[in-house]
DNA sequence: CGGAGATAGTAAGAAAATCTGACTAAAAGA
DNA sequence: TCTTTTAGTCAGATTTTCTTACTATCTCCG
């Protein structure tokens, strides 16, 4: 370990792996052709099921009024990366669903995220980088966990 | 580990606990009486050195427009979290520093970093926690070694 | 020294993103 | 059925971010 990281908060120390991440899917969906993708685009295609989500749901796994989610949905939607079809559960609602266009995107997501974690299994070595993930699985099931139950209940 | 985690990506594993940190300080704060930050504030605290920074370092580090630091910059001005001094080195310059009120701020999410970092501490052990740590920094350096000499360079 | 070009920061205004409040249609429940 | 809740949209205000252009100052080089 350098003088670099040293002294760094634990919220940096997460934040500049996270935004490593973003910004090496936003160069490659660049490169790609996808240049009309922002990473605030990126939440839709993080929060969106296999089989397609309504609104009100991508919303609320996203933090975001269902205003705001409409406006990113609509602005995919323009662009040919989601489509819109009626729930058959449900008349007043709609599911939101990739379309080939959308699965491309994410496809092209996957494999940069999946090069980056290469590299970094390459310093790390496979050991410590299973180590890892492993200790992030475990974190992310505590703060799910917690958000279910919110914490002072005893 | 639980099903919540398992088949998530890279990506969402380092981003929800770096938003978890976001949240935790963000509602510290607002109980503590600084309800008129937002996240969007706090990569200036993120970014503002001990000794303060020029707007265009700032903007140059946090990834966005002098206008638009300029913008967070005159906010946490007007509300008295950060000054605005003369540079002596360049005319030219300003720098931006933290007010007493600004490093209260700024101690308060340090606390709020150390107590959710206790509580993951806890779960995970001592041992994983410092493994997870160094981990973490050793990415950090690996980030920024490469942005330093971008990558393909030969 | 003195001029050319680079840099720090600001100004003005357009464009993008997000929020609030009000609304329609359908569902859920009593 | 009647009432209440929920999914989503509409309209408009507000906030945030970007683009272009500008002034003042600095740096470099002759």
């Amino acid at each position: 370990m350098s003088d670099e990281a040293r002294g760094r908060m634990l919220g940096a120390l997460l934040r500049i792996p996270f935004q490593a991440i973003v910004r090496r899917i936003h160069a490659e969906l660049r490169e790609e052709g996808f240049a009309d993708l922002t990473p605030a685009h990126f939440v839709v295609f993080q929060h969106l099921p296999e089989g397609g989500a309504r609104l009100t749901d991508l919303a609320d796994s996203a933090q975001m009024t269902k205003q705001s989610m409409a406006y990113l949905v609509d602005f995919l939607s323009t662009k040919g990366y989601v489509e819109r079809i009626p729930d058959a559960k449900d008349a007043r609602a709609r599911l939101v669903r990739l379309t080939e266009k959308g699965r491309e995107v994410e496809s092209i997501a996957r494999r940069a995220i999946a090069a980056l974690r290469a590299e970094w299994a390459e310093v790390l070595g496979r050991e410590q980088m299973a180590a890892f993930e492993a200790t992030l699985r475990a974190l992310v099931d505590v703060i799910e966990g917690e958000r279910e139950r919110p914490r002072g209940g005893g």
